[in-house]
DNA sequence: AGTCTTGACGAAATCGATTTCTTGGACTTC
DNA sequence: GAAGTCCAAGAAATCGATTTCGTCAAGACT
């Protein structure tokens, strides 16, 4: 590994001025020449370590996110990272398994390791931001707000619960229920109360139980369903509110027997790798990807130095009723 | 951001005692405690990047892999950072796109942020390690091998492609095809050869076009499904040599109004998400998760200075005809 | 008592790039 | 021709933690 010393002694300059030539700065064409020279020779890279602890910032930006392996998070990181790459910056993943001390220690992490930024779909409500905020570090919640004064961007998730359920009582179901993600996640409880919101207005059947929480993997979704499908009178459709939720119901549908079509199953996100039977009757296209760029996208304005008061964007999300669904 | 210094400055030390205090040196009691105040008073958390700089190398690791929206990728990438983490080091995800040139360009990162070691799913055979093998990074080879002298974990791939082909021949199908990858690369190279080797043993029908070559996306094994389809003599049964290509085949069956217990269907790899009917014939489980555990794990050892010569570990793939597989 | 060992701990060097300061020379300008 | 301006480029400070080196004092040993 050459260091710039190396270069300079090679070249016959001084390290001032092979900084100066990679950096842009007023140097002489026979210097610059010389400095090329060398450092190709040397196979020069500069040590982004000493660079950065000079700097006080990296090129690197962090995406904290619950769940590694849920495609909604890994489309939403590419949505990151093809944005911040754009850019000539770096991105870290960090899986917080939506628990707080581990958010806390990522987060603590960006710190000292002055990174650039960070964009993080929080664990909770409680996630403590207060000290990335004070260092004056860009943040940009994604999927989830926050109470701190920070960029986000989120879903229309009432609307997007709203959307499904209309479509699956348009479709003539009148017996709706929901699988609804654990209690007090604000992503699954705007689109439960989207749901619920559309039952009441209109006026459907509405049994004890037909509202179901479950954590937010293939596991609650299938005991959520077999739940639903144990009542004393079953409902005839249901919204669930996430993509792993959805896949679990389908596998405890498949289980009774139950082809889909009779039994209307409306999903918030995409299964991307079920586009073949059986498909869900409704599904509301989450634009992870769209979310990951803008999120990276306001995330870079702040790096780059823009102080214009926090900003929420609303991205809408696309119901597709399954006609309308492209193989 | 408080430094060292200020502790110091707090505690009425000097910052080496600080250091020390931090690092596990001998220092009094009264001043341990003294500098622990101070410390906790001012919120210091050691910059890594000062650490970073003077300790030549950091508690990152980086992890190069082609598609982070494959599942098996993610499930790798889950298992590579359950096991960092435990030993304190943080993970880096790339996504390199198969492309050798992003393969490449974060190498030099990797090089540059003086990471503490690498694992990568390299893109092509000609992947070059060569700086930064030379550079004593330690570097493990994952799901393919490479020509440099690094550790590797790979699946026996052929053992994969012949348990998958014998498990149809001996379910009756006679007629059996392969969906393989792309020319070329390493991985599904061996698991085609493993299906020729039982299709030649078996001397099972074989028809022109039984073997096709796709890219490694879900688009790609639609395609080959459906050319095979076309055939004069179509097959009874394929294999396909991984996860994505196997959906896409089961779409193009599905398209086709073919229940896959009529063909039958060979996979290489998990489709997470798709425990419900239609289930392919054949399920060769590949340990993808194990594999990031046993990866890290060889890396973690170089990092700690194991200087053996370098190992191949190969892992075997489980092969659960569906009669087997748990829902 | 005197030398040796040991241990705590401060001063200062170090990691490598960037960024001020400074300097010396070329070029204007009156 | 003297004073002022400008610019390339070297010397040195800087970022913050670690680590070597050296010092001083207390305790051990002969």
């Amino acid at each position: 590994m050459a260091t710039i010393y190396e270069v300079a002694a090679l070249a016959g300059v001084s390290p001032a001025t092979v900084s100066r030539v990679f950096n842009g700065q007023t140097v002489s064409a026979e210097k610059k020449r010389l400095v090329h020279e060398a450092a190709t020779k040397l196979a020069f890279t500069p040590n982004r370590t000493a660079r950065r602890l000079r700097g006080q910032s990296s090129e690197i930006i962090a995406l904290l996110i619950p769940d590694i392996e849920n495609p909604f998070f890994t489309a939403l990181a590419r949505g990151v990272e093809d944005c911040a790459r754009e850019a000539g910056y770096s991105l870290v993943l960090c899986n917080t398994d939506d628990d707080p001390a581990k958010e806390l220690h990522y987060l603590e992490i960006v710190a000292s390791e002055q990174m650039a930024g960070v964009i993080l779909a929080p664990a909770s409500d409680e996630v403590d931001l207060g000290a990335i905020v004070s260092l004056g570090r860009p943040v940009v919640a994604v999927d989830r707000t926050t109470p701190y004064p920070v960029d986000a961007v989120k879903i229309d998730n009432r609307a997007a619960g709203i959307g499904a359920t209309t479509a699956l009582f348009e479709a003539g179901y009148r017996r709706i229920a929901c699988i609804a993600g654990p209690a007090g996640i604000e992503t699954t409880e705007d689109r439960f109360l989207g749901w619920r919101q559309v039952v009441a207005a209109r006026k459907t059947v509405l049994h004890d139980g037909y509202l179901q929480h479950a954590n937010f993997r293939v596991d609650g979704g299938r005991a959520a369903m077999r739940a639903l499908l144990a009542l004393d009178t079953p409902p005839d459709a249901v919204v669930t509110t996430n993509n792993l939720m959805a896949v679990g119901a389908l596998q405890a549908l498949a289980a009774a027997g139950i082809a889909p079509d009779v039994f209307g199953l409306a999903v918030l996100g995409e299964l991307p790798f079920m586009a073949l039977t059986p498909t869900p009757f409704v599904q509301v296209r989450l634009p992870a990807r769209h979310l990951g760029r803008t999120a990276a996208a306001m995330l870079l304005e702040r790096i780059g130095g823009d102080a214009q008061p926090p900003r929420t964007v609303v991205l809408r999300a696309e119901v597709n009723p399954r006609e309308e669904q492209a193989l």
